[in-house]
DNA sequence: ATAGTCAAGATTTTCGAAACCACAGCGGCC
DNA sequence: GGCCGCTGTGGTTTCGAAAATCTTGACTAT
C-alpha cells in the first residue's frame, strides 16, 4: 500500500508471527493495554486505534471482538469500549479461581507427566533464572523476554495434564493475571525472592508430592496480591 | 431501511433482545448452530450466512470471531471458518472439567446460599418439572422453552457462589455442552428421569450436604456421556 | 431556575466493493 | 510420463465511506 506493502505484516510478539491484520491489530491492542498505553478503564476510540495499528476499522474491530472475550476490554453497544478495569475483587477471585483449577492441573500433571515432562520443567525454569525480572532500563517495567520465559515455565507444569479444556481456561485466566502482574513490581517494595518461589514449585512437582506442589504455586500467586491488593480500589 | 425500519432488529432469544445486528447474528448462527442447520464440522460460507442474517459482511464477521472464542466455531486464516466438530473425546474432557468446576461452585453455594437462594432453586426447578423435555412436533428435538428452563435451574443451583469468574466459566462450558444435550435426545433409547436427577441435586444442595450434591451433579451430568459417547467419533 | 427539545458534532456500526489468497485445471518443459 | 508454473475461479479479508446512534450544549417553555 505504501512503500513495500508487505514488509509491515510478519511483526511478531511472543515468537508467533500475525497471520492476519486482525491478529496484529489484537497483539499490538494486546502489548499496549499491558504496558498500561491504554490505562485500566480508559475509553478505546477507533481513530486512535486505527493510527495506531495503521490499519482500517474492520481487523481493529475484530480484535476488539477478541479481548472482550478474553475479558481484557468491556464494551457497551454504540457507546465504544474500554480497557477493563482492575480491582481488587477481580484479583482475589482471579487468584482463587486460579489456584484452584490450575492447582488441579498441576495434580493431574504430577499423576500423568513423564520424563519429558520433567525434562522441559527443569529447562524452562534455567532459562527463566538466567534473567533478571526488571527491565534494566526502566526497573518498573518487567522485561518482555523474562514474561515470556515465565509464561514457559508455568504452562510446562501443567503440560501433562490431559485436559485441553482446562488448559485452555488456565491460559485464558494467565492472560487476565498478566495485568496484574505487569503492575505489581511497580509497587513490590519488600525483598522477594521469586526464582525460589519458583524453584520450590518445581521440585515438589518433580518429587511427585501433589499437596507439597499445589501449597507451593497457591504460595507463589498469593504473593502477588499481597503486594498489590492494598493499591488496588476495592470495588 | 425496508418498510418499517426498526422492526426487525427486536427479534430476541432466550428474553434477551439483540441490541445491533452484531448481536443478532450471533443469535441467529448460534441456533442454526445448535439445530443442526449447520452440522458439526461443516464449513461456514459468508454468501449463506450474509443471506440467513439478512446482514452485511461485517457484522457476521463480528458474530463468528465471537463464536471462536466460545468455541462454537474454529477458523483457520484465509481459509475461511468451520463448525467446531463433536467428539468422544471433547465431550468427556468437558464432562469431566464441567463436574469439578460446577461441583466446586456448588459447594460454594451452599455455604453461602440465603433463604433467596433456596427459593429461586425450588421455583426454577418446579417449573421446569412442568415442561415436557422433548418438542412435541418433533420428538428428536428439544423444546426451545424447557431448555431455557433447565438452563435457569442449573444457574440458580449455584448463583450464590462468590466467585465470578467461576461462573462465567461455568456459563460458557454449559453452552459448549448443550450442543451435545441438543444431539443426545436423538440417541437417547433407555428410559431416563430427568426430573428426578435434577430433584435429586436440588434435595441435596438444599440440605446442605455438598458431597451428596456434588455427586447427584456428577451422576446427572454423566447420563449425557453414557448415551452419546458410543455414538461419537473417538478423536 | 428547571426540565424538555432540538441541532451539531463526534463516534460507533454497517455496507458494498476492492484486494487478496488458496486451490484446481491447464499447458509447457525436462 | 511426470513435474513445475501460470491462470482462472471461488472464497475470505480489508478498505473507505455512508448510515445510524450517542453526546453535548444551546434554546424555549414552564
Amino acid at each position: 500500500m505504501f512503500g513495500s506493502a508487505k514488509s509491515d505484516i510478519p511483526k511478531k510478539v511472543g515468537g508467533v508471527p500475525a497471520k492476519s491484520r486482525g491478529d496484529k491489530a489484537w497483539q499490538i491492542l494486546r502489548e499496549a493495554i499491558f504496558t498500561g498505553r491504554f490505562a485500566p478503564g480508559a475509553p478505546l476510540r477507533f481513530q486512535e486505534m486505527q493510527t495506531l495499528c495503521g490499519m482500517s476499522v474492520s481487523p481493529v474491530r475484530e480484535a476488539l471482538t477478541r479481548l472482550v472475550a478474553e475479558g481484557l476490554v468491556e464494551t457497551e453497544h454504540n457507546r465504544g469500549y474500554r480497557v477493563t478495569p482492575l480491582s481488587r475483587g477481580d484479583l482475589e477471585d482471579l487468584v482463587r479461581t486460579r489456584i484452584r483449577l490450575e492447582g488441579w492441573a498441576l495434580e493431574r500433571a504430577i499423576e500423568l507427566g513423564d520424563e519429558r515432562w520433567e525434562a522441559r520443567i527443569m529447562s524452562s525454569l534455567h532459562v527463566l533464572s538466567r534473567l533478571p525480572r526488571r527491565r534494566s532500563a526502566d526497573p518498573r517495567l518487567m522485561d518482555e523476554e523474562w514474561e515470556r520465559r515465565h509464561n514457559d515455565f508455568h504452562t510446562s507444569l501443567i503440560a501433562a495434564c490431559d485436559s485441553p479444556t482446562t488448559l485452555q481456561i488456565c491460559r485464558a485466566l494467565s492472560d487476565r493475571a498478566d495485568r496484574y502482574r505487569q503492575i505489581s513490581l511497580a509497587f513490590e517494595t519488600g525483598p522477594r525472592d521469586v526464582d525460589a518461589e519458583h524453584a520450590a514449585i518445581a521440585e515438589a512437582a518433580l518429587a511427585r508430592d501433589p499437596a507439597k506442589a499445589r501449597n507451593a504455586l497457591a504460595t507463589h500467586y498469593e504473593q502477588t496480591t499481597r503486594y498489590l491488593s492494598t493499591y488496588l480500589a476495592a470495588d
